[in-house]
DNA sequence: ACGATGCGATAACAATGTTATCTCAACGTT
DNA sequence: AACGTTGAGATAACATTGTTATCGCATCGT
């Protein structure tokens, strides 16, 4: 529902995207998506694309170029899709909806997800530009705390050290299920449920 | 002060490993200790050691294999970092320590903790045993947490599944302290102690 | 003492990211 | 209008990776 407006952080670099340049990362969007990180290959995106190897050089900069506009494009949709649901009367339940949104987000795009939060690509460390970015997904969260904390319905902190610590928490929770650490017998969206329940009360 | 010990779920392949074995994986621990991930490659391992490349096949099949051992090492070591504290008489203050000592083990080892739980290392899957044995150190916590419940400090619940929940909540701030997400103002170690703090008020 | 066997080191191979070379079409200048 | 220049893009080359194949030679059994 906010697609179509445009959002306060997105980056300026998609914007400046020639039409090859846009094909070459939908490709690489695609590829990633059905079929992991490591068919994300220069190569392969090119071909993908329909255009020659060097296009990623010359648009990009080389492979890192492409990963780290998967890297912030997956934190504007992360984004939107937290922001999805509009404020509400009860904002104890607007938290519980926006950390639903995250894990539905996560396990939907789980590769996309891994780019963002693990070192799924060798050598890729995102720009300073693009961490500040990601990190400011965290004021959608803050903000929405600090509305339950003004009213009443959590203890007042600051709002964006708990943002920091929801979003740690939910992060935690949906990467070990991802990672099928621990015994198989853990239901893990119970946890996650469990999980939200902690917060509510623990910030209470 | 366990080393001395056997271990219940050490790796029993790491017990028949001959001295080119041993001297391998203690090679692959350190360049990945020092260098990072990227300098885990065949070559570098094995002239590390002083041998040719080729006993990383004849010894561990490929580098999965040697992977797989600094994967469970790292288990086994962060086991017994959350079992170094004793049993007090204080069952809330015995899962602080061993939430603190979780912590400072992953920023320790740093490089070995993200081969444990990011995919760091591409196309590396922990066998099936190796992620049962990952999964055996909830053991260690839900046996903490259990005390706590009996103890009446803690609301009673599946002490298994209130693990996993602790663990994804530890899990969760330190990795996104490693990772650097999120604006650079936030003090980390001090979200830490939140999360502390939410977890025994959210579960008591 | 001689042949077989098997281990290990060297070399080869496929695939990766990246860089260099080369071609040729489009543009400006005279 | 013709010619030199420039620049983009495709092909090919290069270094490095994991892995596999080949080959030599020591060791063991008979």
């Amino acid at each position: 529902m906010t697609s179509d407006t445009t959002l306060p952080h997105y980056p300026a670099a998609m914007a400046q995207l020639d039409s090859v340049g846009s094909t070459l990362l939908k490709a690489a969007g695609d590829l990633l998506a059905t079929e992991g990180p490591a068919a994300l290959t220069v190569r392969r995106i090119a071909t993908a694309a329909g255009v020659s190897t060097m296009n990623v050089y010359s648009r990009f900069g080389g492979k890192d170029g492409v990963v780290e506009h998967l890297f912030v494009e997956g934190f504007s949709r992360l984004g939107e899709a937290m922001n999805a649901g509009q404020a509400s009367d009860d904002s104890i339940a607007d938290i519980r909806v926006c950390g639903l949104a995250y894990r539905r987000f996560a396990i939907e795009h789980q590769t996309l997800y891994s780019v963002m939060f693990d070192r799924v690509v060798p050598d890729f460390q995102p720009s300073i530009d693009a961490q500040v970015l990601a990190g400011s997904t965290l004021q959608l969260l803050a903000t929405r705390l600090d509305r339950a904390m003004t009213a009443g319905a959590l203890r007042s902190a600051d709002p964006l050290r708990t943002a920091a610590l929801v979003w740690a928490t939910c992060h935690g929770v949906v990467s070990l299920e991802l990672k099928a650490v621990g015994p198989a017998a853990i239901d893990w969206p119970a946890v996650y449920d469990d999980a939200m329940g902690m917060i509510i009360r623990g910030l209470s």
